[in-house]
DNA sequence: CAAAAATGTAAAACATACTTTACATTTGGT
DNA sequence: ACCAAATGTAAAGTATGTTTTACATTTTTG
C-alpha cells in the first residue's frame, strides 16, 4: 500500500507533528506512515482522510502484493 | 468505529467466509470485524470497500470515542 | 423435524501497529 | 555559515490485529 500523506501535508501546509496532534498520535506515527514502514488501522485511516477532506481511497492505494 | 459489512453482505448475498476468501484472510478476520471486537488495517478495509464497491468512509465509520 | 450451512466465540500463537525516548540528518530562514 | 525547525531512523516495550483450530449455537433448506 501506498499513500499521498507527504503530498496532502504540502498542500495544507502541515509539518508531521501538526497532523499527528490533530489526529492524537504520535509524530513518529505519521512519520513511519508516511515512509511505508507499516499499515495504518482503519481508524487512523478515516481520521487522517478527514484532516485532508478526501475519501481513504484517495490517499491510501492498494498495490498489487497487497 | 462501526461497520456496515453485515447489511453489504445481505445485499450482494454473500456469506462470511465467501467475503473471507475474495479478500485472502480467514472467515474468523470476518466474523471478529463485523462483531466490532477489532479494528482491521487499511489494507483489509480497502480490500472489503473494493468487494462492495462502495468508499471505505460508507462502510466503516468513526464513533466519537475513537 | 432433521441435516446442512452459516455464524458466534474462545484460546494460543504469531505478526504487526503504536508509543516513548533519543539522537542524527536535512531543510529553511536570517 | 549559523540556528532553529522539520524530518529520518532505531530500539525497547506495550497493545492490538490475524491465523489456526476447534466447538457450540443459530439459521436455512429439504
Amino acid at each position: 500500500m501506498t499513500n499521498n500523506i507527504r503530498v496532502e501535508r504540502a498542500i495544507k501546509n502541515i509539518t508531521q507533528a501538526e497532523l499527528a496532534e490533530l489526529i492524537g498520535v504520535s509524530r513518529q506515527t505519521i512519520n513511519t506512515i508516511e515512509s511505508n514502514r507499516y499499515v495504518p488501522s482503519t481508524i487512523l485511516a478515516l481520521k487522517i482522510a478527514r484532516v485532508f477532506n478526501k475519501p481513504v481511497e484517495e490517499i491510501f492505494k492498494l498495490e498489487k502484493e497487497d
